[in-house]
DNA sequence: GCGAAAACATTGAAGGCATTAAGTTTTCAT
DNA sequence: ATGAAAACTTAATGCCTTCAATGTTTTCGC
């Protein structure tokens, strides 16, 4: 019989590692362009090295690399309604502020996805839709509760506010100082009649861009919103 | 002596030719990833028959490509301000709904060319600069005649313009079912005064994706605006 | 219609890519 | 401390890429 077992205690902290890395080199040349040589020699080791550790090849890379920043992404947003709901989209552009290669990589991909073979192409499509139906639902909300002016449409409201976010991203990372957060917030203030107000910090140096070995995994003690 | 002579009277058709098929291939996959290659197999030559039309390789290519789409949008801007550049903004939006392999290219461009290594990084680094440039300054303009809402900052109505139009267009091939160009008209309208009237019409079937030889350069006989 | 240049095609070199198979070294449970 | 699995490396395969040199066909000026 087979004996099973464990992986080694360093294992974790190589595949945070090589994750690190793929961000990089998919958000430097995107995913087809982008080869696990390139991200084997940033980790410092080879190219069938680092598909030891996610079987299934590069698609498997790009698929983990996709699903732990939504982990995140998730955790900030999860259960909020109504303005508690936008306020929270606006935190994740803050927290983005300081991780200019996941931004560059999600532009990068959200671009090459187009084509129908890509890989990424579901998913983005999904997450799309599901962040524009999330926002139309919540504009709906809020103008049930009068929270919203006159005249406003729930959907063509989402709609901008998400082409807002994604063109203040890619002007960002085009070079231009760019607050995408306060952006936002005011482009969402253009719909409601309390405003939101400007979010606390730009946080000076938020986490490392890419941690050395990825180590810090401390509980994210954010202040609650508002 | 070496004799020169003219090229025959088809290269220009077929220079066309590739270089439609170079905005499929390259809108599809990127520059890096995109092929000549994959370009010839569209076209129906070989790889180096087309690289015989544009000596200096891919490059020559993909600039080839940049220019061509700049001279159209050029065309509509010339010697536009104020409220008429405004416009014509919305113009080449309404035109680019006809294209979207246009459109898609340079969405993929425009987010692969953030490394300082691409081909292109220069030009859409510019590009950008120009253009938020030229929209600040027509802001400005408008708000010295009393065009401008109370407390709208010129620059940054700009970014937020060009943001939406990057945006939407983004949503749009994506798959959302949106109007660019009514979308950004509708963004504009929230820094004027009085409001920029809807354009003519969707276009059923706008021009040829590419004009066999790009030869009609009649005088743009646009409506006057407004 | 003839000759030369333009417009291609064929071939080949040099290299990168992902993926597989088969080794070697490291870690760990017993 | 030993044996087996996990963590890696080396090596090999086959595909695809750009680019250059050379060969063939088409077009056109004279």
């Amino acid at each position: 019989m087979a004996r099973q077992r464990g992986n080694y205690k360093k294992t974790a902290a190589r595949r945070e590692q090589i994750l690190e890395a793929a961000v990089t080199v998919f958000a430097r040349s995107g995913y087809t362009a982008g080869s696990v040589n390139e991200i084997a020699r940033v980790v410092g080791m080879t190219q069938t090295g680092i598909l030891h550790h996610f079987p299934g090849g590069k698609v498997a890379l790009l698929r983990a690399v996709m699903e732990r920043r939504d982990q995140i992404a998730q955790e900030i947003l999860a259960g909020r309604q109504g303005r508690r709901f936008l306020r929270g989209l606006l935190e994740i552009s803050r927290q983005q502020a300081g991780q200019r290669g996941i931004v560059q990589l999600y532009r990068i991909l959200s671009a090459e996805a187009t084509d129908p073979e890509h890989p990424a192409h579901r998913y983005f499509r999904d997450r799309f839709r599901l962040i524009s139906d999330r926002l139309t639902e919540t504009f709906a909300e809020l103008r049930d509760q009068g929270e919203l002016r006159e005249g406003v449409d729930p959907e063509r409201a989402a709609l901008s506010c998400i082409a807002m976010v994604e063109g203040l991203e890619l002007l960002w990372i085009n070079g231009f100082d760019i607050d995408v957060a306060d952006g936002v917030r005011h482009h969402l203030n253009t719909f409601l009649t309390t405003g939101i107000d400007p979010l606390p910090a730009p946080e000076d140096a938020p986490a490392a861009p890419a941690g050395p070995a990825a180590s810090d995994d401390k509980d994210p003690a954010h202040a609650s919103d508002r």
